[in-house]
DNA sequence: CCCCATGATTTTTT
DNA sequence: AAAAAATCATGGGG
């Protein structure tokens, strides 16, 4: 794509333009000699008159001055300037000039072109979209550098796909910028030969009869021309991001699984919010940070807050689906907090010198808490299945242990579910109360232990406990791997 | 080579 | 608009 097309496009254009005039002014003169028995507008036999009288010489000059206005298109540009100006000095000027204004207003030349206005082609309309969705049009977002500048800004720091995006993200911005010295070109082009042709016209318009109507018209076709032609240069563009898409994009598709480290964040995060499993907006950016961060191992493994959006996605619907198969990965991930809890609240209590009730010790002690808490809720399982018989119910409002029974009874596990109606509503009821009770709970973005019993804050998501009578971890809950503390 | 776990994308639902 | 569900595609392990 390049300026040249666009010239000879326009030259096209012009040649167009000429001969549309010419073709008016063969037929204005075809039309209007007819009566005067002259055959044919090309060649103008000279005139003769049918009686020698004065009127002969007038009629010869009639002749010759038309003679030369059929011709002035095939006559070199100083020729025709000298023969215009002469034209224009001539005596019988203005009233040759009104003849032909008269014939042309009979044969109702200047009306047409009038209607057919812009029909919006839906081909460009789709080409013009992508564009703007590409950002290739639209809003000018300054250069790479900066776009690049103004996305982490934007991500508040958590370091966003930042290496093949990058480069990504400087090739579009070539496009753009070649795309629109492109269409900058273009469109000074288009002007310029508009005024030029406008121009052309105005001038000729001393000579023939041209109205305003008909400028507009050149202009509009003109202008179709360009626009034909930009929809090229938007062809070409959308098909060179598309390639950078297919090379780029495409690429990014193919699938690099997570560290174990970022699983592990991730997991640990999600086990421990399996009550609402739906990490916010910020929580979703400090889990990509730490997952980023911690895993350091480079390979560009950077984690976006989308892909932890995309894990959670993955991970709900996954988990949902068979709860059995995650099992055992729950049990250890909720193993795993209640030991950071544990930890935590072993160094609190430490710290502040304090010797409660609770947990006196380090060491060992924490694995019995650990044991204990597995224990409770193993218990809490075999409550839930012996109501329910079922598991995992998903969008009851996750109550503490004391309401598992009742939502046991509700009992819409997804698998085989009946419901009484007066039930359900005692229970949303009962939802109500709770979520407010229960505000300040998860809402600090504190770990309530490991979860399947703090109480929810909000409903929706239904920790699933256990679908089996089988809970127990194959491995003792009290072996807890040690190697969990981050 | 097949299977399946898994990250990503697309379509549907809410 | 966000989540769920369906689907795609790849890579690792048997």
């Amino acid at each position: 794509m390049s300026f040249s097309i666009c010239v000879a496009q326009c030259t096209d254009s012009l040649a167009a333009t000429m001969d549309d005039q010419a073709r008016i002014m063969q037929s204005i003169g075809g039309v209007s000699l007819a009566g005067h028995s002259v055959q044919g507008g090309m060649a103008l036999p000279p005139p003769h008159g049918h009686d020698g009288t004065d009127g002969d010489g007038r009629k010869q000059d009639i002749g010759d001055i038309l003679h030369q206005i059929m011709t002035i298109t095939d006559q070199s540009l100083d020729e025709a300037q000298a023969k215009k100006h002469g034209l224009n000095c001539h005596r019988m000027k203005p009233a040759l000039f009104s003849v032909l204004c008269e014939i042309k207003e009979k044969t109702g030349l200047s009306i047409r072109g009038a209607q057919e206005e812009d029909p919006p082609d839906p081909q460009l309309m789709r080409l013009d979209n992508m564009l703007l969705a590409e950002g290739v049009a639209g809003p000018e977002k300054g250069g790479g550098s900066a776009a690049a500048a103004a996305a982490a800004a934007a991500s508040g720091g958590a370091a966003d796909n930042s290496i093949e995006h990058s480069d990504y993200r400087a090739k579009l911005t070539q496009i753009r910028q070649i795309y629109h010295t492109e269409l900058e070109k273009y469109e000074q082009a288009c002007n310029e030969f508009t005024t030029h042709v406008m121009n052309l016209l105005r001038e000729q318009s001393r000579t023939r009869p041209i109205s305003p109507k008909e400028i507009e018209r050149m202009v509009g076709i003109i202008h179709r021309k360009f626009s034909s032609i930009q929809m090229q240069l938007k062809q070409s563009t959308c098909e060179a991001v598309m390639i950078l898409r297919s090379r780029f994009l495409d690429a990014r598709r193919k699938r690099r699984n997570f560290s174990k480290q970022a699983t592990e964040i991730l997991n640990e995060y999600f086990y421990s919010h399996l009550s609402n499993p739906y990490p916010s907006e910020e929580a979703k950016e400090e889990l990509a940070k730490k997952c980023s961060i911690t895993v350091s191992q480079g390979v560009g493994s950077t984690i976006t807050v989308s892909q932890v959006s995309n894990w959670f996605g993955n991970k709900r619907i996954r988990y949902k689906k068979n709860i059995g198969k995650f099992q055992e990965e729950a049990n250890l991930y909720a193993a795993k907090t209640a030991v950071n809890a544990a930890h935590a609240a072993a160094a609190a209590v430490q710290n502040s010198q304090a010797n409660s009730p609770t947990t006196p010790n380090s060491g060992f002690q924490m694995k019995d808490e650990e044991f204990q808490l597995d224990s409770a809720e193993s218990k809490n399982t075999l409550l839930s299945n012996m109501f329910t018989g079922s598991s995992g119910s998903f969008n009851l409002p996750n109550s503490g242990d004391m309401f598992l029974s009742m939502q046991s009874l509700n009992g819409d596990s997804y698998q085989g579910a009946q419901v009484g109606a007066n039930v359900q509503s005692q229970v949303d009821t009962l939802r109500h109360v709770i979520s407010q009770t229960a505000g300040y709970n998860d809402a600090l973005g504190g770990n309530t232990m490991y979860s399947p019993h703090g109480l929810s804050a909000n409903g929706g998501w239904q920790d699933a406990t256990t679908p089996s009578s089988v809970i127990s971890p194959t491995e003792g809950p009290g072996s807890v791997h040690s190697d969990t503390s981050n």
